[in-house]
DNA sequence: GCTAATGTATATAGAAACGATATAGAATAA
DNA sequence: TTATTCTATATCGTTTCTATATACATTAGC
């Protein structure tokens, strides 16, 4: 149940990138050293950020990526939902059919709750809001 | 940051013997038929369990299982603590030692505020509870 | 005591996910 | 035109997950 480094780098990812939001398009290597993470392994993390419109990159010389929208308007939630696939902690929260005893299963109930109270969370701060904390 | 199924089986195991509470030591057979689990499978499961005084057991013919405690007084949140080794969502937040950026790291403090969220969530339902609900 | 019924312990193993790296290609500012 | 940067795919070793198999320990009931 603990979180991927795919979300937990992805924050970082898009939190650094928040710190550097006027600076112009930033390239990924600088972040990967700043962070001490693998650029070969953000280059795969970024491409859901891009998909969902988080991310907006220029190739060439002087290119790179920059945030499409400003720091208070991106939550954490919604960056750990993408990259980690929903905002769920079971399968069958989203696709009841994965399992038959879906509807009439106590804990999946449970499982559903516990994953609001998660989200509402972390839905409930901005990348401004992490920066503003340091 | 799915649960995995030690924990939502464990879950389940311990519901269905919260629902056989009064009929005294039950086969691990029998639930597993029940609730369709491989029997070799919940008896891995229900070693952390019995370890952390959850359940009692009996063995030889007649022998079987008991939660060592009523329904009441068990909640959600401490099987999947117990089975999911923590109640956190990082390892970082356990053990800040395991990553150097840790004293300084602002998305360390918001995991831990997410798993606070949940666990309260979870530690608020208790295995009668999840009986009455149904 | 024996014995059958039950739980306990440990080892093994296939499958899937995780984490990371490598290689080749496409776009573009200068 | 070229150097720089992002993009797309493929690959790969490790770990974790899930499950099964085998051998052993305990004990109620005869």
């Amino acid at each position: 149940m603990k979180l991927s480094t795919r979300s937990r780098y992805g924050t970082r990812l898009m939190l650094d990138m928040a710190e550097h939001y006027d600076d112009g398009p930033i390239h990924l290597m600088k972040i990967a050293q700043r962070q001490g993470i693998s650029v070969k392994y953000l280059e795969q993390i970024i491409i859901p950020l891009k998909k969902a419109q988080y991310i907006k990159s220029l190739r060439g010389p002087k290119g790179g990526h920059v945030l499409a929208k400003p720091p208070e308007e991106i939550t954490v939630g919604e960056i750990v939902a993408l990259l980690e696939e929903g905002d769920s902690l079971v399968e069958c929260s989203q696709n009841a059919e994965v399992c038959e005893r879906s509807s009439v299963c106590p804990t999946r109930q449970v499982w559903r709750e516990a994953a609001a109270a998660m989200f509402a969370k972390l839905d409930s701060v901005t990348l401004a809001d992490l920066l503003n904390r340091t």
